[in-house]
DNA sequence: CAGTCTATATTTAGGAG
DNA sequence: GCTCCTAAATATAGACT
């Protein structure tokens, strides 16, 4: 914006990049709050440096806080209504994404009421759980119990003939500690799913007792300022 | 900034002061965009109106909320620190809770191994599972299941017991005896908790995946102020 | 790399229709 | 109120220290 006009595009030159992103920052904070000022409306700026966990926040990191919790609390047809009506064909976008987002939200029904089942399995509580969760996941376990009933009773037929090799060789894997680089079934299994993405993602080890509702939350202080942004 | 340099106050003309609010908010949108894309930073802009409950976002709601959630990460890490400059003593107590945190972590890290298993065996890798983890999954899965069952009942009996008879009676025959006899069991157990105020105010299932175009967590209470810190 | 200095690019206040 | 117009105020890219 001065001297050369500069493309809308990606600073290729590093230190170039990096001078811009600084003084952009700048004055973007100052318009920021001189429109706070000018029109005394609520508003708030996040930027995020390139390398950095924190962002720079305006007013205030609290503040920013407030606004977002309110922000939360708006239902989503009304968000993208207000959301870049500037630009009409802004729009056309806005609906794909929006589309996008039901079919993920789908999967993710499954996704959760899966995990659902397994935090089950694995002993979590389910007090919390609501009732449509509930129902989906009754209707799961029963299929997989199915699933796993139907293995059986199809492998009961061959389980005879494969009890005088294959039950032995894989007993062998399981138990015979000098079988040392081989892998077991459960094993293979196990590395299989770690590699998965969407289970690395959601299945973060804090997440099954800080979201339970019988944990303690270690983290709770009420000198916390950031607690008003919580509790408004 | 044109024509007549504005002082940095309240602008007392109503008309003006939203012409000012309109123009300058454009701008700051655009500006933010601008370096957005030249620098490739993450950045959120919200600006409320004096009188909408709905604000301005850039770049989107969901795209803000990211942002935000990553906020909320930073007080934690602001706070301790400044919690050791200005009170010695305040140490102690961080070591204390992030000792705790580390030991919930091994806890923690147990419970995912655990899972792992459960979802290695039940989940894709169901073929390579021998007959005998098979039939002790059934048997686990099946004891899970009852427990879940336990659950609902229970909270059925509780339901039971706050229901004045004639309610109850009544509503047998709205619902038609041949209605309830096709329904499992589970199933109306959970139709009857389903009336629980307690249960669906807990967690909104509509709120679990809604948050982003990105897989999102299940378990989500978005009324808890620490779960995002958890899910950046 | 950080600050300073300009020449330009952008933004925008105030006015007109 | 909104759009378009334009002069002034700002912001800032690139050069320099």
């Amino acid at each position: 914006m001065a001297r050369k006009k500069v493309k809308l595009e990606w600073i290729v030159n590093d230190s170039a990049r990096r001078a811009t992103l600084k003084k952009r920052k700048k004055g973007l904070m100052k318009k920021v709050s001189e429109l706070s000022t000018l029109c005394d409306v609520k508003a708030c700026l996040i930027v995020y440096g390139p390398n950095e966990p924190q962002p720079e926040v305006w007013p205030s990191a609290p503040d920013a806080m407030r606004v977002l919790a309110r922000l939360k609390k708006m239902p989503e047809m009304e968000q993208s209504k207000k959301m870049m009506n500037q630009e009409g064909f802004m729009r056309q976008r806005i609906m794909k994404l929006q589309e996008q987002l039901r079919k993920q939200d789908r999967e993710n029904r499954e996704l959760e009421t899966t995990l659902l089942m397994y935090q089950g399995l694995a002993g979590k509580s389910l007090h919390t759980v609501s009732i449509e969760d509930m129902t989906s996941l009754a209707w799961l376990i029963e299929m997989k119990v199915n699933k796993v009933h139907e293995r059986i009773e199809h492998s009961k037929g061959e389980m005879a003939s494969k009890m005088v090799e294959g039950v032995k060789e894989e007993k062998k894997k399981v138990e015979g500690p000098s079988n040392i680089k081989e892998k077991t079934p459960l094993e293979v299994a196990m590395e299989e799913l770690q590699r998965q993405d969407w289970f690395t993602e959601i299945m973060n080890p804090h997440d099954l007792t800080i979201c339970g509702n019988e944990v303690v939350q270690p983290y709770i202080d009420h000198n916390n300022p950031w607690l008003d942004a919580y509790f408004p």
